[in-house]
RNA sequence: GCCGGAGUGGCGGAAUUGGCAGACGCGCGGGAUUCAAAAUCCCGUUCCCCUCGGGGAGUGUGGGUUCAAGUCCCACCUCCGGUACCA
């Protein structure tokens, strides 16, 4: 092949790398701050920043990213002062694993990762202002990371007014001993320590959070976990718990990620009920005084106060305070045989699909009331200590777990609630073995429910809380199944906690002076089977002496994975600076992010930790919104060709890289976005590439000259005929609002039918070819960069000004026109636009296939659609 | 089990939100170009029947509403994703 020959051939292996050269060198993307940035209005488009794993990225990650970066180049060609950062989510498992495995430190590995990702990202093309890169690793980041800790630390959570408040402002019981009020300032930081059984994974060596587990095993991995009490670093999450449901109605969220959210933080309205514990037993009240109330009771929470008349039983978690002082001499061997069974149990057998209930009789019984029936208590570990109260009052009849367990031991089953017709039929009425006895879940009518017999069950619950109240047996209330997030980890490569123990136990966080509190280099970084972290070993950096001479132990667990990408999203506002986290003005100016691109799989952990410590930041004064994300979309899972989830065992893992070098970036990122719509699961078809890749060769075409190069002959400054005009300003119409409405894949389609269209023309006007340039500039920027310079334009295309369409222009003059005979089509006819009804009509009826079919019948009625059909009713 | 999402040609997917089903692309068939091939261009391509002209069926299944249903209603089937006794 000749020098000539080439010049004019689409080569995205020279275009594509001297426009990633040109974008970085020349700063194009550059993002100015919110003082230099004129009168533009912001937008802030937010990518899931990428772990950077030895793998590097694999076809998922630029689906989200070419869209957020269309998105991006769109907005900046309308003027907007666009903030589109990236950066890496670097601290977790793999780099630590492989330190494991080789002693090499993780920052080493995490680098590498990094510099290759970064290699990937950039030959994509994307418009992202390097200069804002952002990195958890990074100590500059960590220092911030840990300065917001020391505010969780250092705050409380002021139920009245709804909001965290530092910890100064904690107003303190009188009378307390300096220990005392130590102990009490520490039982209300928004992060404290708390001894508890928790998701040990022997494999990982670390404990998980109950996100971190599913189904008993451990998300990453699989591995077993079993359950083991540890001295734990938790969040008061839960103080937060209404406002991060509220918060959701107000954000442009898909309803079923909201509905992830707000089912995950689970809130139930009810009421707790207090029931006396019946002392005919040998048993011995108890003053166990809950919050000043009546002594001597178990307290239950219930969400059908309504069936209090239907509560035959009632059940203990196995782990409940009250258990063995209720349980008799006679049952105590029994007791606590199956404690000592039900605490052994891991999560895994828990949650055992069989679901076969187990219980003990405790011999102990308690008084119902409303009614002042005596029932038995029981124990069952179906009842979690870490819910409501710990204890229930079991209503078989409307219950299925209640049903389930008086069914096997053989408890009486009371039915209160008359289902009405239509419930009945419904499937939240199971029967029985026998046949007879049944379990209703649903709204109905009272039965069996002495004065309140009659009522139904929504009238009922209003009636109860308040007969609760008036006698002093309870209370409406809320709980949620939302728990305290568990925030530490056994583990290296995380951040160091800036706490520190001291030997005579108490715990000091370090001043905001002494961050970063960097990791100590290790040799080792295995972990131990006792679960004591590997930092441990780092016995020169763990030993502290203070200033008055006391010696203290450092805090050797590191926080989670999830802590970076909490607040990430700030620090790209302003990623330097060393004396906040971000400049308040700044995030007052970026903040919300007006739309954020990532995958479904962070619909609860990632999203609803953020949200937390965005709000915690808010009340405390850092930031200025109530929530960080006000838009989010879920890009869809990627598959392979088979069909099948891409994965090395099945061998259908396709690698970006080598879609570049044989298409290119601009055919990569059309095609992802050509694939179908954003949020959908859809296959991987090496073919459909090919397609895109044509389309861009036939699109560089119908500019260049093959031979040379330089414009078409063709090209010339003429005005567009009216075909060619016409499908012009509907390809800029259809493009402007597909992008808007994030349907890449159309728009795509509308532009092959303008190059189908231009491809035939003998004189292509220039104005329209540089139009068409523009709109196509977004998904294939470098392509049309390339021809935006050879078309005679000096600067980049990233700021031109974005082609207006104008509806007249994009019009049909004459519109095909179906007309029907009761709905089947019979005849086709053209027809002036703006013929009016009356004509359309009569066309219509003229037409000889119609009268054909008519076969002499009157129409009885005609009707119109105008510019669309005539259906005819013979 | 429960909660979401989805079922449209050989394939990926389009269809003014009730108005011509199958845009656009892939694949396939035919033709042009070529010594030949690749590339490119043109024509065709839902299925069935038919000699041309044409006719019939058709959006997971069965019913319904309507002049008109992929779209709305009722019942069901299948696949994918999430979840696990939260009283």
């Amino acid at each position: 092949m000749t020098e000539s020959t080439d010049k004019g051939r689409y080569d995205f292996n020279r275009i594509e790398p001297k426009w990633q050269d040109h974008w970085l060198n020349n700063r194009t993307f550059k993002t100015p701050n919110p003082n230099e940035s004129g009168d533009k209005p912001k937008y802030y488009i937010l990518d899931m920043f990428p772990y950077p794993s030895g793998a590097g990225l694999h076809v998922g990650h630029p689906e989200g990213y070419t869209a957020s970066d269309i998105v991006s180049r769109y907005k900046r060609m309308r003027g907007f002062n666009v903030l589109h950062p990236m950066g890496w989510d670097a601290f977790g498992l793999p780099a630590e694993q492989y330190a494991v495995q080789t002693g090499t430190h993780p920052a080493v590995t995490t680098q590498k990762n990094i510099d290759n990702m970064r290699r990937q990202i950039q030959s994509l093309g994307f418009s992202y202002d390097w200069d804002r890169e952002v990195n958890t690793t990074d100590v500059g980041y960590v220092k911030w990371t840990q300065w917001i800790f020391l505010k969780m630390f250092n705050s409380w959570f002021d139920e009245a007014q709804q909001k965290a408040r530092p910890i100064d402002q904690l107003p303190i019981p009188d009378g307390l001993s300096d220990t005392e009020k130590e102990a009490y300032i520490n039982n209300h930081r928004l992060a404290y320590e708390h001894e508890a059984p928790v998701n040990w994974c022997p494999a990982l060596g670390t404990v998980l959070a109950n996100e971190e587990v599913i189904g008993g095993v451990s998300e990453r991995g699989g591995h077993p976990v079993v359950r083991k009490p540890m001295r734990q670093w938790m969040l008061r999450i839960t103080q937060f718990a209404e406002r991060l449901l509220d918060g959701l109605d107000g954000l442009d969220w898909s309803d079923s990620i909201k509905k992830l959210q707000s089912d995950w933080i689970g809130k139930s309205i009810g009421a707790e009920v207090d029931f006396k514990i019946d002392g005919g037993t040998g048993f011995q009240p108890v003053n166990h005084g809950q919050d000043g109330r009546a002594t001597d009771i178990i307290r239950v929470f219930t969400t059908r106060p309504d069936t209090l008349f239907g509560a035959t039983y009632m059940v203990m978690s196995p782990e409940h305070p009250l258990v063995d002082t209720i349980t008799t001499d006679e049952h105590k061997a029994a007791v606590e045989a199956y404690k000592e069974m039900a605490s052994k149990k891991s999560d895994l057998d828990r949650t055992d699909l069989t679901k076969d209930k187990t219980g003990q009789f405790t011999g102990g019984y308690a008084i119902n009331p409303v009614n002042s029936e005596k029932i038995p208590i029981w124990i069952s570990d179906y009842v979690l200590i870490s819910y409501g109260t710990g204890a229930i009052m079991s209503v078989p009849a409307h219950d299925e777990r209640d049903f389930e367990f008086a069914t096997k031991f053989d408890l009486p089953i009371i039915q209160v609630v008359e289902p009405d017709n239509a419930a009945r039929a419904s499937s939240s009425c199971k029967h029985g073995q026998d046949g007879r006895a049944t379990c209703f879940t649903g709204d109905g009518t009272a039965i069996n429910s002495g004065e309140f017999t009659g009522l139904k069950t929504p009238e009922f619950k209003e009636k109860i809380a308040a007969w609760l109240a008036e006698n002093n047996f309870g209370e409406k209330a809320v709980n949620y199944k939302l728990r305290d997030w568990l925030f530490s980890r056994q583990r290296y490569w995380g951040e160091p906690f800036p706490i520190l123990h001291t030997e005579d136990g108490r715990v000091i966080a370090l001043d905001e002076s002494e961050l970063p509190l960097e990791l100590p280099a290790l040799e080792d970084y295995k972990p131990s089977e006792s679960g004591e972290p590997p930092l441990a070993k780092a016995t020169d950096w763990v030993n502290v002496t203070l200033a008055d001479g006391t010696k203290a132990r450092r805090e050797t667990n590191t926080m989670p994975q999830w802590a970076g990408s909490c607040w990430y999203y700030l620090r790209y506002m302003d990623p330097k600076n060393d004396v906040a986290a971000v400049d308040f003005e700044k995030q007052k100016y970026w903040l919300p992010i007006d739309l954020y691109i990532g995958g479904a799989e962070h619909a609860v952990l990632h999203l609803l930790y953020s949200r937390f410590w965005h709000k915690l930041l808010h009340d405390l004064g850092f930031v200025s919104t109530q929530e960080p994300y006000q838009k989010l979309i879920n890009q869809g899972m990627i598959l392979g060709s088979d069909n099948q989830k891409m994965s090395k065992s099945r061998g259908n893992v396709i690698n970006p890289d080598d879609v570049v070098s044989e298409y290119g970036a601009d055919s990569m990122r059309l095609y992802e976005m050509f694939m179908g719509p954003l949020e959908a699961t859809k296959p991987w078809s090496m073919q459909g590439v090919e397609g895109v890749y044509r389309f861009l060769q036939r699109a560089w075409r119908a500019i260049i000259n093959p031979e040379t190069g330089d414009l078409l002959d063709c090209i010339q400054k003429t005005d567009p005929d009216e075909p060619t005009e016409r499908i012009l300003h509907q390809t800029i119409k259809k493009v402007t609002e597909d992008i808007e409405g994030f349907a890449f894949n159309t728009a795509i389609s509308q532009m092959m039918i303008f190059v189908n269209h231009i491809s035939k023309l003998e004189i292509r006007p220039k104005a329209a070819m540089e139009k068409f340039v523009l709109i196509l500039s977004p998904l294939a920027p470098h392509l049309c960069e390339e021809l935006w310079q050879r078309l005679g334009h000096t600067d980049s295309l990233a700021y031109a000004e974005w082609p207006a369409f104008e509806a007249d222009k994009a019009k049909e003059k004459e519109i095909e026109l179906a007309i029907q005979i009761k709905g089947k089509t019979k005849d086709k006819i053209t027809i002036a636009a703006d013929a009016t009804e009356e004509t359309t009509q009569q066309m219509a009826l003229a037409s000889k296939k119609v009268q054909a079919a008519l076969d002499g019948k009157k129409a009885k009625k005609i009707i119109v659609i105008k510019s669309r059909l005539v259906n005819i009713v013979a």
